[in-house]
DNA sequence: TCGCTGATTCGATGTCCATCTAACTAGGAG
DNA sequence: CTCCTAGTTAGATGGACATCGAATCAGCGA
């Protein structure tokens, strides 16, 4: 008995609510993060292990350290990722909540 | 016997690979495809139904005609929906496909 | 206290992008 | 053929953004 299913097809979280004008601004900006190779690359090297030093996703990209520093801080304001300093070092490490609102959607 | 998956935590699909530098481009192009609340709130009025025309979907915007064209050929350029023109009338669909590659990823 | 290293912030620059108006294309209806 | 409507394209413009070097901040060790 799964009749209605197959004709319905809501394809997609998206789909469901018809997205209010504020709340379409907030997840934009969330994917907007992800809408760059770079922050791509970064966002897939921290969510590969619990924590990682930004000492170490540096060496991965061609680029100068200030550069690295502003994709992760548009990572941090879109609420994708978090980060704490620990002596030296500030480690970052993915929210994972943040990207199950956005996988909900798709 | 489950023993190492608590702590690998593979937590999502952009942890798995490194992410090639020319993937990463092509991906980072949907994702910033659906970082803009405009065609956000488009593609969810698009994939709400099978098809919907360009005339039903401008009403919902206090936008200009060229600039909902722009949005939704951003949309179609990146793989994400699809149109086809029908008399008078241009028929936009999801491409649910394209969605499911970049919900595999979160 | 004085440097040294890791990381962020500041300021500048060149490019990309969202938006508009105007002009154009496509397909009926008379 | 001539109008009218639907939609896209062209061109312009103001604002946002990715990137860099220089300056600054934070913590540690001598």
């Amino acid at each position: 008995m799964l009749p209605k299913v197959l004709s319905v097809r809501p394809c997609c979280g998206l789909a469901a609510e018809p997205l209010a004008d504020d709340r379409a601004a907030v997840l934009a900006l969330k994917f907007k993060a992800l809408g760059d190779p770079v922050r791509l690359r970064l966002i897939g090297l921290i969510a590969a292990t619990d924590e990682v030093c930004v000492c170490d996703l540096a060496p991965a990209f061609a680029l100068s350290g200030p550069t690295i520093s502003h994709h992760l801080k548009v990572l941090r304001q879109a609420g994708l990722v978090d980060c704490e300093r620990r002596g030296t070092w500030v480690y970052y490490r993915a929210l994972p909540e943040a990207l199950e609102e956005l996988k909900a959607l798709l």
